[in-house]
DNA sequence: CACGATTACGGATATCGTAACAATA
DNA sequence: TATTGTTACGATATCCGTAATCGTG
């Protein structure tokens, strides 16, 4: 069975003649006589009678036309949703990225896709590095956005680096620390640390153990850690906490003034290389790299307002 | 588009391996893989991807998946609907008849079609002759029962003959003239005479004018004429009404007593022939067949519990 | 004869099966 | 080497357009 038989065929019942159906269909009148034969051929039922010269439809054409209609539409329907995913206007996407994003990242990322791409199911894994590394490898996730170097001890990993953030000591404007200009690392150990404990680079952690003379374990000298940054952020509001975290994900709350950067010595001189991670041996449909747009547009953003921050 | 490629798509995505798939399409694995291609081609998108040696569905894949089975099982679905009606099993027929025919031909005929014939819609009208034939030559009715005798006069008809019934003067079992053995038409005239005025052979009309001396017009004569025949009908069982009528519309009243046949001399020596009426130029779907077979099957009946009424 | 639809026929395209080939475990 | 998928190639089938034919007003 061939859709453009059935195309003659609407194009027959929609006509007043065989002739003029031809036209419509740029076919040649004999060429499409033979197609209608050919159809009641096949379909093994008279479609039009021809007593006299007028084909006129018979029980069984009214009968098939819903049919061929359908396919017909189908057949139209299903090609559209395919350019649309051509074109990356339409079709799913799963992603992932860390808590930590969720004001320069995560949620300018959302409205402008649901602005953007209205037919794209968007599936968000909020996650630290290594669960979506996870998903990542089963395929639950097409990419995520995380810590670069990860790239350099996964080898079957394809990395974009976008945006290179630097970390700092952050607390509430209201905290006692706020005003002060030469913190020191004594300083900042009398109150409680906290830090959201995603992937860390392990360059990273020596180095900071290092700078602030905190072995026998890293983590073992923070009050509070968590996967989530929600959680660590809400405790700068609520408390006397001090904060170890990247640039990116205070620009809001030092926009707003609610929370500010310390000025301790020697400063946190590190950085960390955010990108865009993803298989290597896994094309993504064009619907990912219109989101993979999407999340460069929003790093050169935020680059720019982290560049008109007045305490940077 | 053809439905082949369709159906070889879904055939690979339902087997593990594009042998298999060929294998079930029954098709040589170099051909199935080409068709695969072209359909690709014809998409203008990767439906699979060949890096392994593993043919894996990408993302359009996917999508067209829906399409594709969607237009299949369409397609499997027009075809057995057309069978069906090809076998009569299904479609749409519209016939009519008289309502002197509710208690032997249409009550039975609905009941055995409903059983029978569940697929089928059927398109009843009950009316006299003279709207059927309308009805019949604006294509509105594919047939109907009536008096065969039309079609001397109708040069468009042909008739099948199936039912040849006599005339007879009827009343209420609780009528005067119930017992009443010798019968003539002065004693007749003496109470209200009701008739079912459909259309009338008009040799009948003047042999009955003829027989019992009613001039002027025969229809002047009778108290009450309708086209239902229900209502004549109600007025045996409600008042002293004497009724001409055929006999093939009273035998169910005078099986069950509720009417008796009138001895009437000299009797109603006339005959009606039944018949499906059709166009002769027409040729009808099989499915109308189907409902004259069974309207056949109805008057073979009629016809065995005529010869067994007691008063024939 | 005019008009609409159907064959007649030569050429182009598609599709098939067998066979040969490439790639991978 | 066995398995799986892809080309190579010749044969067949299908489809198209031009031209001729048929059947009615």
């Amino acid at each position: 069975m061939n859709t453009r038989q059935l195309k003659h065929f609407i194009a027959l019942l929609d006509n007043p003649s065989l002739s003029a159906a031809a036209e419509e269909v740029h076919l040649s009148q004999p060429a499409f006589s033979r197609s209608i034969r050919a159809l009641e051929e096949q379909l093994n039922v008279p479609l039009f009678t021809r007593s006299d010269r007028r084909l006129r439809p018979t029980p069984y054409a009214l009968a098939w036309e819903a049919t061929a209609r359908r396919i017909v539409m189908n057949e139209n329907e299903g090609k559209r949703h395919l350019q649309m995913m051509q074109s990356g206007k339409s079709g799913r996407v799963a992603l992932g990225m860390g808590s930590s994003l969720m004001d320069e990242l995560i949620c300018p990322l959302l409205d402008k896709l649901l602005r953007d791409l209205p037919e794209v199911q968007i599936n968000f894994s909020v996650d630290t590095s290594a669960p979506l590394l996870n998903l990542l490898r089963t395929r639950q996730i097409d990419f995520f956005v995380g810590d670069a170097s990860i790239a350099r001890y996964q080898q079957d990993l394809v990395v974009e680096s976008l945006f290179t953030c630097g970390f700092a000591w952050y607390a509430s404007s209201q905290h006692p620390l706020a005003k002060t200009t030469d913190i020191d690392i004594a300083m900042i150990k009398a109150w409680p640390m906290v830090i959201a404990a995603g992937y860390f680079d392990p360059a990273v952690v020596e180095h900071m153990e290092s700078l602030y003379d905190l072995h026998s374990g890293l983590y073992q000298h923070f009050r509070v850690m968590s996967n989530d940054f929600q959680l660590v952020r809400h405790l700068l509001d609520s408390s006397d906490a001090i904060l170890a975290a990247t640039d990116i994900s205070m620009i809001r709350a030092v926009e707003t003034g609610k929370v500010v950067k310390l000025h301790v010595s020697p400063p946190l001189a590190l950085t960390l290389t955010l990108g865009i991670l993803r298989l290597a041996d896994c094309e993504l449909p064009p619907v990912c790299e219109r989101v993979m747009d999407s999340i460069r547009q929003c790093f050169k953003h935020t680059e720019i307002r982290r560049a008109q921050l007045p305490n940077q």
